[in-house]
DNA sequence: CCAATTATACTCGATTCGAGTACATTAGGG
DNA sequence: CCCTAATGTACTCGAATCGAGTATAATTGG
């Protein structure tokens, strides 16, 4: 190692790039995860970085608050992009590096989800291998079996397929949706219209970054609260976490984990029974919340 | 809600930024973490982003490499900063916002350590109070009094406290080394020259932001590797975790868990003993990188 | 009154994990 | 040669966690 790295003071032409902000707005409703999107669920929303703001991070609030009227609970960065060949069907002239800083955002369930708001779809519509609720989905054996085709004899893809899969005793592990997709990609079964909905350019690669992370996030940080009303029961919570996950929850696990954390507390009132014995209303602990903030508060999973 | 977001398809001159990429490099020598430094410790690797290269990734490594002659084993990005004010002693009459996009980089172990390297320096110079591998540092409880009365009456900023730095029956959480820089921040105690060397602009908070990535990373990731040489011992491996997680390890523990985990393999040769007994000498299985990538690889820590 | 549905409490066993103890093997000094 | 220091290696134990199952309580609707 001869060479010392060279602090470069002055920035070149070539340092100079767009800058674009993408968002990936989650919200639950009817037991599903949505994401809100744009031009006919096609694409995620995005707008340049104004550089009016003082941070990327207020200048994405302001920008959501603006455009949907609702709060944004929860902001995390995801990822910072810029790859030439970002969007290939794009048939802009326009060659050059874009920067893209993607963005995940919670708000709360929009009151009275109507059918008059098509902008908010179900993550599970662009990614149906993803939901194990209920069951392994009929997508999951035939994407398997492509995906096996395409390995062939090579055994470091078979053994990813099956890893990623949840193939041949290997257990399905609900984190891994960009790994996923982007085997998927490598094996040129994204755009099998059969395998869920397309986007424009990459939104359908950030959104699964989006997923990924938030899924994982879930496991060891409070950040559900963010989705969930003032009150609600403990199987309201339980839904959603599951919406999220994509899978099903064992119900005695849940509440002891959920109340051993003391993460919540008793409204004290009841809820309006749908069916069934009422149940007690629960609200977030935000007195908890710096230091679980900082721990972690993990949930219990179950298989099928 | 009455506004949709309109898609922007053309970007604003606002949409342009100057783009800068801020590498984290780490290596582990001496038993000692090491963070590539410039501009006599002041200053973190960075330069002006590239667009002759296809992805963010691929430029700043293809720049790491010609800067420091070695391959970077690990590239991981970590956050994209915005903000107007980020380098408050800078002399730039130029205010405009710059991207800065930082990445955590693991180099291999620098063949011969002389003292004649005054580029690669420990990171706990910069976070004196971050080591906690023989005893709690002095700065610790120093630094800990001055937050007590700087968060005065205040219960929430006292819990803060006592959370972050392992007070009043907390146990100290080696991963919290931003969050503690943080609030060292805004208890205006950064700039005190015993707690720590200074660095240029907000380096030190990107430091501090790549430290504890790593120190996360390596609970559930096989990331240590990057960082070790070819062959090595299972206490070489040992003292390199606890260097990078400022912790003191159970030795039984750490190898019941790294062997029952098969995350490493014996080469049959046995080291030359630097006195005691001779340790066998083992390599990482790189056949299992794969799964063990995705899946997690615990650690065990212990206190004190 | 009964069935269906939801809420809530409890038990059991496997696994993990922190912590401690014991023993083995080498180098080096008296 | 023996003793000590330093390192390597192998066990054990108990607490905590966690997946899974079972049982019971309260309510609605026929």
């Amino acid at each position: 190692m001869t060479g010392i790295a060279q602090y470069t003071g002055t920035f070149l032409p070539s340092g100079l790039a767009p800058a674009e902000l993408i968002a990936i707005l989650v919200a639950v409703t009817d037991n599903q995860p949505r994401v809100m999107t744009l031009r006919g669920g096609e694409a995620l929303p995005s707008g340049p970085f104004e550089s009016s703001h003082r941070s990327l991070q207020s200048s994405l609030r302001a920008w959501i608050e603006a455009q949907t009227g609702h709060p944004v609970g929860y902001l995390e960065q995801l990822y910072t992009f810029a790859d030439r060949d970002r969007d290939p069907r794009s048939g802009d002239v326009e060659t050059s590096q874009r920067i893209s800083i993607s963005y995940l955002g919670l708000v709360r369930e929009q009151d009275a989800a109507g059918a008059g708001r098509p902008s908010w779809r179900s993550w599970y519509r662009y990614f149906p291998w993803e939901d194990h609720r209920d069951c392994i989905p009929e997508e999951v054996p035939r994407i398997a079996d492509r995906l096996t085709a395409w390995a062939g004899a090579d055994p470091l893809k078979a053994q990813r397929v099956d890893y990623l899969f949840g193939l041949n005793g290997k257990t399905w592990n609900e984190e891994l949706v960009l790994q996923r997709y982007e085997l998927m990609y490598e094996a040129g079964l994204v755009d099998v219209p059969e395998f869920g909905l397309p986007m424009a350019g990459d939104n359908r690669r950030i959104l699964a970054t989006g997923i990924s992370r938030l899924r994982a996030k879930i496991k060891y940080s409070p950040v559900v609260f963010e989705l969930m009303p003032e009150s609600f029961t403990l199987l309201q919570l339980q839904r959603t976490v599951e919406a999220l996950s994509g899978l099903h929850l064992h119900k005695p696990n849940f509440r002891r984990q959920i109340d051993q954390q003391e993460l919540v507390e008793e409204t004290g009132e009841i809820s309006s029974g749908t069916g069934g014995r009422p149940a007690r209303l629960f609200r977030y602990r935000p007195a908890i919340l710096e230091a679980r903030m900082l721990s972690g508060a993990r949930l219990p999973l179950s298989k099928s």
